[in-house]
DNA sequence: CGATTGCGCGAAACCGCTTTCACGAAAAGG
DNA sequence: CCTTTTCGTGAAAGCGGTTTCGCGCAATCG
């Protein structure tokens, strides 16, 4: 079943040629600082020369460390609908991989406490793991306790001092609200997505802040709440329209339920832009592909998991790692 | 930095607790038959009482099985405009799972022959490897040699017999073609992805099979060619409208180019579906999300990706394995 | 009924790397 | 010049399973 090529060379050969022990071995490729420089340079030459390779497996056994992230993501079917994860796992990947670790993905449904995974996790098999679309911090909490090095990806609910990495919410929501204003909207609505989620949270306090900056205070009416879905957008938006007489600019906090609200628009029998002007979030490539196309706010999602990446590695390294927030910017299409 | 809590048991204390050597226990551990029944019940009693898992590592060392299963994906960008690529994955990681194995993820460029993937996949560090996107065969080959099991997600070149998943493009383009005509069209054009893939070859391949079989010939003039992104489709449609007078209906080869159609035939001041009607394939998001909503082939994503997991475990097994074709269907929405 | 075969099982070697320990040599101190 | 540190190094003991080997015993055979 497996291999039959070349039978790899070890540390006992490569100790041979570069005439020192494996110890020594050992320490020139773990970086250990106290070898003599001429032995470091055999044993380099040696491992170049016989095309040596580490055998993980036996590096894990022998020193405990793994060398595997574990890739946390909850297997809710919503997570289809979006590449994003797909994105953010990609960053992820690269930077791992440059830095000899391996990503390990696992895709399930992220129960208690007690469930395989959180065993999986807690068992060493891993060295750290990356979580994506948190809903419950208990698992999280246990871990590190466990001192497992856990970073997350988006904003986690308690305000515990958990690593994490997250696009903001807030300023990406503040610059689209500015922006409706600044064409010339008057009446600016926005649909929410889950309040319950920080990043749906983070939004609406953006809009809320452009708002009262622009000098006035936003009605209960232009706000409608919507689920992230692209019905519930226009399910929000045929609300809105309703409610909310004379609303002439929406930001929806999803670009799905922004493309939602441009149907109901339509439905409505009005036009985007020039009766209500509409912004999205995420830039993803339904905003790209919608007619007009949506104007909508980019997050650097590559980034945000090479960030996430990278705090995983700061904590592995055994540094005190500090929360990341990256920038988002607007990317101003046809529907403003 | 490692877990410092409940010290993992080990076979020594289960091969204790059970009164039996730690030869048995790994004899019941890993299925084999020729263990008297009382033994193996005691021994899986003393499994369960002290909460046992096996350590990976260590497992990897003595047996040479990792345990691991890459899924290699060629890191082009193109690959983020879908989420095609999670959802298969997402597939494959459950199934995986399910049978003890575990999905190493790596995103990286997909170089020759002899970079470090390669390299890496060559060194037993994974039992097996799952490809994506494939474009170059040599790769592949030269691991077969290796016996490193392998499998391909969509239609590899050669008709080596290499093991691969894949869904149906043939019959999915025939179905959508025929749906065309039996809505009255007349004249079908086609808009081709790249025709050096499979399955865009494939796709194109039943769009002709289909014509034929309505009792007429495809004219030249009614193809025109993409490389699958919305702007390749919008420009093929724009040419089919100037070089084909009268058509009627168009089937592009994914819902990208579709929606690039759709763009193309409003500028051109045509309706849809009143004057053209359109399918695209994929069911993708793009497809829910597009005004009028774009009728589909539809392929189950998720059973790709799970059926591709299989085969590898077929192959883990030594079980000889056939390429796995998956059906598609057609999801009627608005455009036609 | 002695000789052969086969089955179930334990002892022990082994997988390849890491890490502790202790020792000799060189550097620093008195 | 001798003692105390420091530094670089190799020997060797693991890490936790897997697997080969051979032994004792019961079933099978002549």
């Amino acid at each position: 079943m497996a291999s039959k090529s070349a039978p790899r060379a070890t540390y006992a050969e490569i100790a041979k040629t570069a005439g020192v022990s494996e110890a020594t071995v050992s320490r020139v490729l773990n970086g250990d600082e106290n070898v003599h420089p001429d032995r470091t340079k055999a044993v380099n030459a040696a491992v170049k020369k016989l095309g040596y390779k580490k055998h993980r497996a036996a590096s894990a056994l022998a020193s405990g460390r793994t060398g595997l992230i574990a890739v946390v993501i909850d297997d809710d079917l919503s997570i289809f609908a979006d590449p994003f994860w797909a994105t953010v796992t990609s960053g992820i990947s690269r930077v791992l991989m440059e830095n000899e670790l391996q990503t390990l993905l696992m895709v399930t449904p992220l129960e208690s406490v007690d469930g395989p995974v959180a065993h999986y996790l807690m068992g060493g098999e891993v060295d750290g793991a990356i979580f994506f679309q948190l809903h419950k911090d208990a698992l999280i909490k246990r871990l590190r306790k466990q001192n497992l090095p856990i970073v997350i990806t988006g904003t986690p609910h308690s305000r515990s001092d958990f690593p994490f990495v997250d696009t903001d919410s807030f300023g990406g929501a503040h610059a689209a609200t500015k922006h409706l204003f600044s064409r010339g909207c008057k009446q600016v609505g926005i649909i929410t997505g889950d309040i319950d989620t920080t990043a749906g949270a983070a939004r609406l306090d953006g809009y809320n802040q452009a708002y009262r900056e622009s000098g006035h205070v936003p009605s209960k009416k232009l706000i409608a709440s919507g689920d992230w879905s692209m019905e519930s957008g226009r399910a929000a938006m045929a609300r809105l329209l309703e409610k909310a007489e004379g609303i002439d600019g929406v930001f929806a906090s999803n670009d799905l339920m922004a493309v939602g609200a441009m149907a109901a628009i339509e439905e409505a029998g009005l036009r985007v832009p020039e009766d209500i002007k509409i912004i999205g979030f995420d830039d993803s490539v339904v905003a790209q592909t919608a007619r007009p196309a949506l104007t909508s706010v980019r997050q650097d999602i590559v980034a945000l998991g090479e960030a996430a990446a990278e705090l995983m590695i700061a904590q592995l390294r055994g540094e005190e790692v500090q929360p990341r927030i990256l920038k988002s910017d607007l990317v101003i299409r046809e529907t403003t």
